[in-house]
Parts: structure tokens; C-alpha cells; sequence
DNA sequence: ATTGCAGCCGACCGATCGGTCGGGTAGGGT
DNA sequence: ACCCTACCCGACCGATCGGTCGGCTGCAAT
């Protein structure tokens, strides 16, 4: 942790690569720690001079992904501009965050259920709550940037905590609907073509759907 | 099979109710058969009087699940009324189902990652994807009634299946999201007043975000 | 040259996994 | 009375699980 971040492709961070992998695509309890040994190049054992338990492992790659969202949505939302254009490049970077990394989504997601399988060693039940607290973290960030949006009428009157879930769900849960994404659209919804098209569709949604309409709309008759 | 749906509240059924709420809290992998029999008051080989294997449990419980969902949904979808009004059943009536078994959502977010470690015996693929297409039928409608309605005008232009996207994501994350929903609303997300609450945004979202603008707004100039 | 330690490994542990097998029992049809 | 079938069970199988242990390397500091 000192001075982990050097320049060697150390085992410790192939570890992670090939856990994180495995672990999106099968999950805490489907992953055998033969496996990611196996596909890291190590022996089993091995592991076990770089982390204590699989839980370890599981939760180092948690806050591995965690991070790496962090890292490009945390400046947005300290940046300036307005209410609007900050959401928009929150979703934005968020988006790009999912789209970079496969795994991202569905670690995310399944962070979601997952901790249930976790030992209760108090070790790590410490680890799952520093996850939770940075995952809170940033959600909060979220939460404030809407609140404040809707009490300074950039958005329209809405519940913030609603809208982060339905926003949350417009992205996550898109970037991780796998094989239904692509049957649903005919391509991988990592392919640049669809990422683009989810950016400018949310954004859509937002402007139209959250933003206060512009100024007309004054009482418009329906028909 | 051929009249399965008498009244006794029979052991096949327990043990679907039983494996129901194990597979949504801790996944295919995460969970035991000795688990599920003892739960369901038999002995593990009793399981395999009414089952072939693990697999065909944990498909048979998916099958139930989207039967339940279908059976509320697919009517709306056949029945009259403009698509705005439509649309706002559908979504009405699925998140009434999402919320009255707070295993559903669960299970069918999983459903959507948890594909990959079943076996891949040759009655197990079939029975996927016969869940596959009853699922793909469910989306193919909505898809449809959303493509109905832009092409009607009753709906603002816009990708629908993006949009279908964001409606699952809004409605079956949300009922998915836990103990995550449950700190950020201050109570469970399956509460009347949650889930009452969930309902008229989700409708907001719809009708100011999607709905074509009453009249006005005549000027498409995007900024 | 000696020591120490990080990294790695094969062999092994008890526990648990999904699944099989043979047998027991109750009830209905004949 | 008979058998058949549905249902259930305990004992057992090979495989795999997470994790431990002792020992083998090679490099760095002394």
C-alpha cells in the first residue's frame, strides 16, 4: 500500500485483473481461487502471500473498481457551471467510466447482492464497510448536486433520491444487461456506436425529462 | 405437469418458494441444495423426486417468476387506451409485481449474469432458452408499444429501445438495489410509501420526459 | 559468505458441493 | 390380497471448495 503504485506488472495486480474478470462474469460464490491462480500464471497458494482470504481479494477488487469511478467522477462534481452542465458531464464520465471497463457494471451490481456471502470475519466486515462508506461517498455527491439543482430551479421539482436511482439504473444497469443489452440492440452495448448513442439518449432524458423547461410551455393546453 | 396447479400446497412448490428466496439473496452458485431441503422441511434426495438437477430448480423458479410478471403485464399491453395511457399501466402494473415479491427484481438481475455457470447439458439450454424467449416476448411488447407510440406521435422521438432500457433500469434496479435503496430512502424500497412515491416518479419521469410536448415547443433548434 | 525475506509452490486438510443408490412407506386400483 | 407408483430418506460417491504448511528459490543487505 506504501508505495504500491510502481512500475512493475506485479502478480498482485494480475491477481486483481483476473479476479475482477471472473468475478464480474461468475460472481463471489461461482469463482474458485483455483482458477484465478490459474489464469494469474500463480499457484494457489500464492495467493495467500498477497491477500489474507478470498473475501480480501473480492474486496480489493471492489474497491479497485470503486476508485477507478471515483477518479473521474469526483472532479466533475467539485468542478463549476451550472447545475445542468455538471450533471451532464457527470453522466457523461460516468458513462465513460462503465463503457472503459466490462467489468465495471456488473461488479457494481452484484456488489449490490453479494455482500450477503461474505464471511463476518470482523476484518472483513471493516473492508465491506470502507467500500460501502467510498460507494456512499459518491452517491452523496450525486444526491447534493440534484437537491441543489432542484432547490435553485435548474431542475424541475423531483424527488433527488428517486431520480439517482432511476439515474443510477439508466447507467449502470445498462452497462451490465449483457447478452439482453445485445440482443436488444444488435451490437454490444459496449460498442462505440451504442455508448455514444446511451450518451446522447440520456442526456435527452435529463434535459427534457429533469430540466425546468426553458421558459415557454406556459400553461399549454392539452388536446 | 399436466395439472400441476392444484391445490395442495404441494412439497414441489415449497421447494420453489424456498429456492425462490435463496437464489435472490445469494445466487446459483451461492446457495446449497442441503440448504434448500432443510428449509423446505425434506431430505436433500427428496429434491431430485421433483427435480433433475440444481439447474432445473434454479430454472424453474426463473420460469415462475417471469410467468408471474407476465401474467399482470401482458394484458395491459393487449388492452386499449392511447400508448401514453398504456405505457403508464405497464409500468404501473410491473412495479406492482416488482414490489408485491421483493424476490423478483433480484432474480431477474441475476438472471441477466448468472446464465453462465449452468451447466451446459442439453435440456438445461433448452429450458434457458425457453425462458429467453418468454422474457424476449415480455420486452418485444413493450418494445413495440414504444415504438408505436414515437411513431404516433405520442411519444417524443427517441431511440426506444434506449428507452426501454431506461424504464427497466428505473423500475427493476430500484426494487434490486437493497440495502443501498434502503439507506438512501431512510426505509426499505419495498415500503407502501416508497414504492407509492416510486410510482408517481417514475410516471413524471415519463409523461415530462417522454411524452411529446402538449402543443408548444415548436422551434426543434437544438442549442 | 551468511543471513533474511519476499515470492512461489506442491501436498495436504476438513468441509461441502451436486448427485446417486437402495430401500422404506403409505395409498389407490385391481 | 396384490402390486404399483409417488414420495421420502440416510448413506454414500467423487470432485472441488477455501485455506494451511513446510520447503524451495533468488535477491539484497550486511
Amino acid at each position: 500500500m506504501t508505495e504500491a503504485s510502481a512500475s512493475p506488472p506485479s502478480s498482485r495486480e494480475k491477481i486483481l485483473d483476473v479476479a475482477e474478470a471472473l468475478f464480474a462474469r461468475r460472481g463471489y460464490a461461482g469463482v474458485g481461487l483455483r482458477e484465478v491462480a490459474e489464469e494469474a500464471g500463480l499457484g494457489k497458494s500464492s495467493l495467500f502471500h498477497h491477500f489474507r482470504s478470498k473475501a480480501e481479494i473480492y474486496l480489493a477488487v471492489l474497491a479497485r473498481v470503486l476508485e477507478r469511478v471515483n477518479e473521474r467522477v469526483a472532479p466533475i462534481l467539485a468542478s463549476g457551471g451550472s447545475h445542468l452542465e455538471r450533471l451532464d458531464r457527470v453522466l457523461d464520465s460516468l458513462i465513460d467510466s462503465l463503457a472503459e471497463h466490462p467489468t465495471t457494471a456488473r461488479l457494481l451490481l452484484r456488489s449490490l447482492f453479494e455482500d450477503d456471502d461474505l464471511p463476518d470475519t470482523d476484518d472483513v466486515k471493516r473492508a465491506a464497510e470502507e467500500i460501502d462508506r467510498s460507494l456512499a461517498a459518491i452517491l452523496d455527491r450525486m444526491l447534493r448536486l440534484l437537491r441543489d439543482g432542484i432547490e435553485a430551479g435548474s431542475f424541475r421539482p423531483a424527488s433527488a433520491r428517486h431520480t439517482l436511482q432511476t439515474l443510477i439504473g439508466a447507467t449502470v444497469y445498462h452497462f451490465a444487461s449483457g447478452e439482453l443489452g445485445e440482443a436488444l440492440f444488435g451490437r454490444p452495448v459496449f460498442s462505440a456506436e451504442t455508448v455514444r448513442r446511451r450518451k446522447e439518449e440520456i442526456k435527452n432524458l435529463v434535459h427534457s425529462g429533469l430540466a425546468a423547461a426553458p421558459v415557454a410551455a406556459p400553461a399549454g393546453g392539452r388536446p
